[in-house]
DNA sequence: CGTAGAGTTGAACTTTGTCAATCAGTGTGG
DNA sequence: CCACACTGATTGACAAAGTTCAACTCTACG
């Protein structure tokens, strides 16, 4: 399914969109353009794998893609949900050519991918802006992370899922009505739940005024939420 | 306690120790040092909190520091715990310049503390290898921090205890006697555990050949820890 | 309609955190 | 040299939180 694309001006925007870019010069946003190739995946597709060699690294475009790890058991636990405009393994630019976690896509999805090497050797022939924006994007990865490890031992499900919500509420008035962004198999794995808890979770909060139908979420009083 | 002392040849050595100028060039090494600062902190002395403005990264050149978030109720998590060598905070070099976290000294500790302004102008100035090596920690911090995600979320305190221990082991053969790098309810949190899930684990383990006694670690069958 | 996939609910069970009491090791001062 | 206090570690009892498994519902879509 890895299709290689000529790039059309849609798809230029879309990629200039991208987190990656964002911090970006504009000269250095046009070399990393120049390693990229556009890919498609379907739902349940597989990237890679843990142990596999790596050659590129990714942008999601549009879908989702779910980084996890398995157990020997074959249990998986996500360790990143990649949704519209975030990079995934631009640390193995820096350090390390083995993937050390699995990749499938979540839906059907769209991605850029960026050739390692290339990417390694503009980096080394610039005066370095380029390196430093792609830290930059790691380094903001890895704040995530540590939210997530802070988040997963300090707070219990129903609290990580208000604190989702809260996050997802546009302006942060109450009341508010919004769509889930993706699908609640998906959101549970990224908050570090089985979906049974992500349900409950729910649940218990229609009695602070959380009403959930399918994906649509009403917030009548976001104030209680902020309270757990 | 912030003593700025001047550089002697001991404290070069260890300061070359540091993870952090292993994957330097030299002359990077040597740019890096002369932002460097050595600092020593008492026990349960904080270095910073959440939200302060940061003016340096730090490496760890003896003793333990403590980086951990704090919910409402003052109930903390540790996010790292930073031994010898370690590196915490260069990933503010390329985003960010506020801490996302607190950090304490668990023991006496000797810190060198790099002027991220300075650091910052040096890896605008050169050709970008000075960039890339702190990249490269910070990669390397990104790595860690989705192990110990994974690890959370996929084992048990007993698999993450036997996990450690098993890390520990100099070699990877048993029969083995080693001693605890630190004491034990900074493991713990290190582990995402509290002090009392710990004790329990390593009672349980004495089944399976784990002897403990104080800080001595005795392992006689290391086989039967990994098949946990 | 009917089927497939996603989501929900219930019940039993596991794991781990919390609280309280106790123990062990270490150092201090009388 | 011993009593004392202090800190860290251990143990037991208990409660809370989540997982797991199974059955059931709902919805979208052919």
């Amino acid at each position: 399914m890895n299709t290689t694309l000529s790039m059309n001006d849609r798809m230029k925007a879309q990629f200039i969109e991208t987190g990656l870019t964002a911090a970006m010069t504009l000269p250095s946003a046009n070399r990393l353009m120049e390693c990229a190739t556009f890919t498609t995946a379907a739902p349940r597709q597989k990237l890679f794998h843990e142990g596999d060699r790596a050659r590129q690294f990714f942008s999601v475009v549009t879908g989702y893609v779910r980084l996890f790890r398995q157990n020997s058991d074959g249990r998986e636990a996500d360790i990143r949900i990649c949704g519209p405009g975030d990079t995934f393994g631009a640390e193995l630019v820096f350090a390390g050519n083995i993937w050390t976690y699995d990749a499938e896509a979540a839906d059907k999805a769209m991605l850029v991918s960026f050739d390692l090497e290339k990417v390694r050797e503009i980096a080394a022939g610039d005066d370095g802006s380029f390196a430093r924006a792609i830290a930059a994007s790691v380094s903001a990865e890895l704040q995530d992370a540590r939210d997530c490890i802070a988040g997963d031992r300090l707070n219990t499900a129903l609290q990580r899922v208000a604190h989702y919500l809260i996050e997802q509420c546009p302006g942060g008035a109450s009341p508010q009505t919004f769509r889930l962004a993706c699908r609640k198999s998906l959101l549970a794995g990224k908050l570090g739940l089985a979906p049974e808890a992500l349900s409950r979770a729910f649940a218990t909060l229609k009695t602070l005024g959380v009403h959930v139908q399918g994906r649509t979420i009403e917030i009548t009083d976001i104030e209680a939420l902020k309270a757990l």
